[in-house]
DNA sequence: CACGTGACCGATT
DNA sequence: AAATCGGCCACGT
């Protein structure tokens, strides 16, 4: 079952504002969307999408670290996919999964 | 209502 | 550089 709490509407909302070609991390999002503590639950909720929710930006969320941080294969989802998905709009990621951040970030404006 | 969980993060070994 | 450790808190059960 799906909830729509509140936090959760914000971080799809925000999600979907990230541009193109650009990628930001779970804490930005967590604190655009008012729980600048919730860093988990941003990755959490992001995980959950289901198909009828995959045109929301997802993979543009990446960790603070510059890394894609999917580990495990969920649903048909992995960090391979999610490499694929930002290359294929021109963002660079190196074969240890790494992203540069000085490169690629989201500068809200 | 109450716990366990974790696509996180920063500090500490 | 890499692993480990607490704190965090919405979400699912």
């Amino acid at each position: 079952m799906k909830t729509n709490s509140e936090f959760r509407k914000n971080v799809l909302n925000i999600v979907s504002s990230i541009p193109k070609g650009t990628v930001t991390n779970y804490g930005t999002v967590a604190t655009l969307a008012g729980s600048p503590n919730a860093a988990r639950v941003v990755g959490g909720i992001l995980r959950s999408l289901t198909i009828e929710e995959n045109e929301i930006p997802w993979w543009r969320v990446i960790s603070k670290s510059g890394r894609i941080s999917i580990n495990q294969n969920i649903g048909g989802i992995d960090k391979v996919v999610q490499k694929e998905k930002l290359e294929s709009e021109g963002i660079e990621v190196s074969m240890n999964y790494k992203i540069n951040m000085r490169k690629y970030s989201w500068i809200i404006s």
